[in-house]
DNA sequence: GTCTATAGTACGATAGAC
DNA sequence: GTCTATCGTACTATAGAC
């Protein structure tokens, strides 16, 4: 992709992430970026396009942190420590929230394609999180009542609502939320 | 509070947890009443003050909605499934979302005042889940590592984020959730 | 690929009659 | 309290020059 593309899906994602998809404009990313309107246009011709590109790119974005992370880290620990901190540093850069939090708190608003290339994301998220359970279970270093499956919804539900649970009560709301699931891994 | 007034805040707040606050106009909600937007504006000039009058109604009645559920039921299951029930609710009317979270969603375009009151309504909310699970674990029917304080944080952020994850995958995913949210609690 | 200009629509909000 | 009419602005999107 070239680099305007990226450029606007930078800004655009940032926007997103700040202040909601409806909530943003052509206007605002050409702006930002100093070109014109029409410019965003050409490389995006509708909102709907550009809200497909989004979720796509984050969705190859993220495919290849989780394999970072799972590369890097063979605890399980480790690797859960590494995911947290990529949720944190959403928070922790202006107060933003997940990627899918923002889509789906305006899911009607949304086209066809870019709700199915989200729900991929998000199944590609819970999938991850059930590996890294299975394991953490297997080497018996984390423990959890029901399946890996259940688990794995509950943390990515969690983490998605503290991110913005944390926009009305502070960052210590997300921080706390992610030292509770560390606990009901080590004790449950 | 006049009955037009009311019936106003009430599909605006349709309105808002289907669609989000950026996302419906005073059209949508004169067209749905059958009255002009001018009339919307008689009773709320501005979008700010529908969004003010959105919450501190919601808060008020949330208010009310849990009084009843502590009188109704001194067992502290009974109390938490009431109130997952009221939050289920949400979900299987329409696959709307929770208001904290699509006003949290869009947090950077509210007004400070709905902000503020944004904040007192989900402290209220902790307050309560924190009286609940420090009751179910005197009472010995409910266990959680840490402090109440911090379960109430994990519950409060897991059902919020469970009802957008819903609109991806389907209300079984709530329900996922809310088993897990119990298990933890039995078994931990 | 980027621009200016603009179409066409929708928005929040107000004025003034009834 | 409700209406019609309208203002001024902002939006998505397109046309056409360079």
């Amino acid at each position: 992709m070239s680099d305007r593309k990226e450029q606007i899906l930078d800004v655009a994602e940032e926007l997103l992430q700040t202040r909601s998809f409806s909530a943003f404009s052509y206007q605002d990313v050409s702006d930002r970026i100093g070109i014109s309107k029409a410019t965003i246009h050409h490389h995006f011709p509708s909102k709907d396009d550009l809200s497909l590109a989004l979720v796509t790119r984050h969705h190859m974005s993220l495919v290849s942190a989780l394999e970072t992370i799972t590369k890097e880290h063979s605890d399980s620990w480790k690797q859960l420590e590494a995911y947290i901190q990529l949720v944190s540093q959403i928070m922790q850069s202006g107060h933003k929230i997940c990627l899918t939090g923002s889509l789906q708190a305006e899911f009607a608003t949304i086209s066809n394609s870019t709700k199915q290339e989200l729900a991929n994301l998000c199944t590609c998220i819970h999938a991850w999180l059930t590996r890294l359970l299975i394991e953490g279970r297997k080497q018996q270093v984390m423990t959890f009542p029901g399946n890996p499956e259940d688990q794995a919804s509950l943390i990515q539900a969690a983490l998605q609502g503290a991110l913005q649970q944390a926009r009305a009560h502070g960052p210590k709301q997300f921080t706390t939320v992610v030292r509770q699931i560390k606990a009901i891994l080590k004790t449950s």
